[in-house]
DNA sequence: CTGGGGAGGGGGCCC
DNA sequence: TGGGCCCCCTCCCCA
């Protein structure tokens, strides 16, 4: 045994705090990390292991969840990022820089979140600065950490199914090499799926109560955008609709409500509040940022985007290609150095993501958040080749980088949807807007004296804004259905829903053989021929075989080509 | 280095 | 509303 008591002690010690170092060091990679905390716009990336052994709240629903959506009211993602790093930690941030202010919001996150600990240590910080931690830690009547009184609490709308984050090895039962090598980048890109946090979709504020089983899936977004596996790979897991929230209103024009479907059990089906446009005008919910990063939720995405950490500030064309992965907007600094160093940067020649994207490129301090306005009567999108369009005011762009560009000029602040609204009946509208990105959007130039009033899309001119306006509607109308995330639009609400998927990395249909995972069941059973050697078609010309049509007909190009 | 093949993924469109 | 298919882009591997 210990001769020194000391010495063991001390061991003992080290052993605690390399352990947490350990899981912090995975939580900030994503490393293992197999639950998703979603506060207001942001996600954050950690174990449920650690936060049930923290939090009693989070005891109660880790084990059923795998997204976990937080009462925005009662902690915002910086407060809450600086729960997760005590969590984490044990410590928290820099006193230095914690005011009494964010104290207090620590100890209502703390108490919404029962977390004891923290909880104290915020009672004995205010009572040390000669506050009392009841005054400022009112649950009901407290500010949001981000300054806004709240309302009432409100129930969101309609659950949504999701396909959870459903835990998808890959790494096992490979076959074949190149197979191996693939996949054993996926993994790779997998674990550095990690940064905690990412920005989803315009989630409004979805209010729940720790006794009311936050849960959320795939996230506000009013879709169902989940799957059922053909194969039901994953374990099923069933959630009585009692336990869900009501719904409460309907939602985007765009998207149908879900209504709460469980007769048929879905794998770690997960219901999410849906959240309601009638919160829009008053809550102070935010439009997440589009983000060149699409948000992969839990490990099935492969990673969507890349381009923030690649070209930081430099936008590039946004297209979701195979090998992108995710990389979530930081908050308030959020340190991603964990994964500097690691493997997991990217090729950086990729010309990034998709329409999830765009935002200024690099680490940002993520306080650029909008209100999320959905599509309403009267919403002006961009049209016909803009088709990717900020949402809070509506203006189109013809590409993600420019609409992040544009973004960045919203103050970011809450832009209120009834400002907006003032604005444009003001006159105007977006044409009226100084943003020069409007302009070049709009074909007009801002430094003319008679700017020409231009279509983007099928460069006809008009007279002046408001008929440019009525023109471009005509455009806008054959695209109708905005990604809520990017912004893009679609010409059908389906394109749409599957575009979304790809968002938040659900792939509900996985291959028996490999755990594959796919978004399509047409590529599952596109893949399938990977595994079966089925090769149905063939070249006419030199009898080559291909197990997928879009091969051969590559295959055939090359026969006809000049050259 | 280059071209071809294999394959993942996204959008459009039809049913 | 979702499935299926087509087309496209892209990446990766390999000869």
């Amino acid at each position: 045994m210990c001769v020194n008591q000391s010495v063991c002690e001390m061991e003992q010690q080290n052993h605690f705090k390399q352990l947490l170092l350990q899981l912090n060091q995975q939580r900030a990679k994503g490393y293992l990390c197999d639950v998703i905390i979603v506060v207001e716009n942001a996600l954050f990336r950690a174990h449920k292991n650690v936060l049930a052994a923290s939090s009693v709240y989070f005891k109660s629903l880790v084990p059923h969840d795998n997204l976990i959506n937080l009462d925005t009211e009662m902690v915002s993602p910086s407060v809450f990022r600086q729960v997760l790093d005590f969590i984490y930690t044990g410590r928290l941030s820099s006193s230095d820089s914690v005011s009494d202010h964010s104290v207090s919001s620590l100890l209502t996150a703390a108490s919404y979140l029962q977390l004891t600990e923290l909880a104290a240590l915020c009672r004995r910080k205010l009572k040390h600065n000669g506050q009392t931690p009841s005054s400022s830690n009112k649950l009901t009547t407290s500010p949001t950490p981000n300054g806004h009184t709240p309302g009432p609490l409100r129930l969101s709308s309609t659950p949504l199914r999701a396909t959870p984050s459903h835990h998808n090895n890959h790494s096992g039962s490979r076959k074949g090499n190149l197979r191996n090598q693939r996949w054993g980048q996926e993994g790779r890109l997998r674990e550095d799926l990690s940064e905690e946090e990412v920005f989803i979709s315009g989630s409004r504020c979805a209010s729940l109560s720790p006794s009311g089983g936050s849960r959320v899936n795939g996230l506000a977004l009013g879709l169902d955008l989940s799957k059922r596996s053909p194969s039901g790979s994953t374990a099923t897991e069933e959630v009585s609709p009692s336990s869900l929230p009501q719904s409460s209103s309907p939602h985007s024009s765009s998207v149908s409500p879900t209504p709460p479907t469980t007769a048929e059990p879905r794998e770690n089906q997960r219901q999410l509040p849906n959240t309601s446009t009638d919160l829009l005008p008053r809550a102070p919910c935010k439009r997440p940022r589009p983000h060149r990063e699409a948000t992969n939720l839990g490990e099935t995405g492969k990673a969507l985007h890349k381009g923030l950490v690649k070209k930081p500030g430099a936008p590039g064309h946004e297209k979701l290609v195979r090998g992108d992965r995710v990389t979530p907007e930081l908050e308030d600094g959020e340190v991603d150095g964990e994964e500097n160093g690691q493997d997991q940067s990217e090729e950086s020649g990729h010309s990034g993501s998709e329409g999830g994207g765009g935002g200024a490129g690099g680490k940002r301090n993520g306080n650029t958040n909008y209100i999320y306005r959905q599509p309403q009567p009267g919403f002006e999108p961009g049209v016909g080749d803009n088709l990717y369009v900020c949402i809070p005011c509506g203006k189109g762009f013809p590409s993600s980088e420019q609409l992040n560009a544009h973004v960045d000029t919203h103050t970011q602040d809450e832009i209120y949807i009834e400002e907006e609204e003032e604005e444009e009946e003001e006159g105007g509208g977006y044409l009226k807007d100084e943003d020069p990105d409007i302009y070049a959007s709009r074909g007009v130039e801002p430094g003319a004296d008679e700017p020409r009033h231009r279509c983007t899309v099928c460069s006809k001119t008009c007279k002046d804004a408001v008929s440019l306006r009525e023109h471009e509607k005509s455009h806008w109308l054959n695209r109708p259905f905005p990604c809520n995330i990017c912004g893009k639009l679609f010409t059908q609400r389906g394109t749409m829903t599957r575009h979304m998927r790809s968002h938040l990395g659900l792939k509900p249909f996985a291959c028996e053989e490999c755990g594959m995972r796919f978004t399509r069941q047409y590529r599952l059973a596109e893949h399938m021929r990977v595994h079966s050697g089925e090769k149905p078609y063939e070249c006419q010309l030199c009898g080559g075989k291909f197990t997928q049509q879009r091969n051969l007909l590559s295959h055939l190009k090359m026969h006809t080509s000049p050259s």
